[in-house]
RNA sequence: CGCGGGGUGGAGCAGUCCGGUAGCUCGUCGGGCUCAUAACCCGAAGGUCGUCAGUUCAAAUCUGGCCCCCGCAA
């Protein structure tokens, strides 16, 4: 089949390489346009585009979707299908309409939750014991077209959202084969979602990450780890951030009876730290000081000179 | 030249402004105490202070160049 595919990062790649594993005529690759990124503003090129370049396959990186130019390049290469991972970018009706087939879509959580750009990650933040990819048909609304195939996988109660988001790629791209094959021989089922049960997954800002410590620690274990490793969680200590990349919930907090201030450091050795109710504690396993790399909890406590009963702050 | 922090025994830090004995909390090794221990006590090993050059009687510390790590912003 000739397929056009449009995708931008990590995630998309191995939904393309198993395109063309699968013998697909990839006749052009669509992504953002290059930005710069990192310390020095860098130009980089996006993961889909590096892999398509290595392919010698035509790359497109067109800064406007409405103009006209775009859907007259699309026609141009006058595919069969269409397939759409994490591109960014929302696709106007013209384009859905133009390949034959139509567009086809791998969505990284089990819709009709988590509609939007970061379904991976609010799979994690909400703690979700389940996680999973799936395709669907584009339609005009965000993430609402029918689906095709769902495709389940337990989540970890201590994975992170990079975690997750490394094993549902290529159990998307297993998705995805599986699918255009469907669609290839005719068999394709189209699911109209359920929008009663759709949940919206917006995108990540910085400032989700800033951590209180009154809140529970399962909730602010799940909010660290759905954060790492993007944009990440932080306190902050003595008017400097202190980024806390991996945490674990402490159920036997060693104080018993007592009722620490949320933020009281609970353990010299291991950065154990008093949260909500007092419950459970959370344990910073691993932080990272400003203008520092990471390091223990505990390495942490002993540079800075925290010893128990301190407030992390 | 986007803004900023930093490189000191194996780890995390102090010391740098105001040059002059290598410090702290851990770890490691040996010994002791204990029913026992990741706890406690005693002792030991381990560092050309990122690198190159300069100033000086003397540089971790002052000056200049270079390398590397990181936070912010994007």
């Amino acid at each position: 089949m000739r397929i056009v595919f449009l995708g931008t990062p990590d995630f998309a790649v191995p939904c393309l390489t198993r395109l063309l594993e699968d013998g697909h005529e990839v006749v052009g690759v669509f992504c953002q346009p290059d930005k710069p990124r990192g310390r020095g503003l860098q130009s980089t090129f996006p993961p889909v585009k590096a892999l398509a370049v290595q392919h010698g396959l035509p790359v497109f990186q067109p800064t406007k979707l409405r103009d006209g130019s775009a859907l007259a390049l699309l026609n141009s290469l006058a595919p069969d299908l269409a397939v759409v991972v994490a591109y960014g970018r929302i696709l106007p009706r013209e384009l859905l309409d133009c390949p034959k087939l139509g567009c086809i879509n791998i969505h990284g959580s089990l819709l009709p939750r988590y509609r939007g750009a970061a379904p991976i990650q609010w799979t994690v933040l909400n703690g979700d014991p389940v996680g999973g990819v799936c395709s669907m048909y584009l339609a005009e609304g965000m993430d609402t077209g029918d689906l095709l195939l769902t495709r389940e996988t337990p989540v970890g109660e201590n994975e992170t959202s990079g975690e997750l988001y490394e094993r549902l790629a290529p159990l998307g791209a297993q998705c995805l084969s599986d699918t255009v094959r469907l669609i290839e021989t005719g068999k394709a089922v189209r699911h109209p979602q359920d929008n009663s049960r759709a949940t919206a997954a917006p995108m990540l800002e910085k400032s989700m990450g800033a951590l209180d410590f009154c809140a529970d620690a399962f909730q602010l274990h799940n909010q660290i780890r759905g954060l790492n490793p993007w944009p990440g969680a932080y306190t902050t200590v003595k008017g400097k951030l202190l980024k806390v990349h991996d945490s674990r919930v402490c159920k036997n907090p060693a104080a018993v009876g007592l009722c620490p201030v949320p933020g009281t450091i609970l353990d010299a050795k291991s950065c154990i730290v008093a949260c909500g109710t007092g419950e459970a504690a959370l344990e910073l396993l691993t932080v990272q000081p400003e203008g520092k790399g990471r390091m223990s909890g505990g390495d942490y406590l002993r540079g800075a000179r925290f010893a128990v009963g301190d407030l992390l702050k």
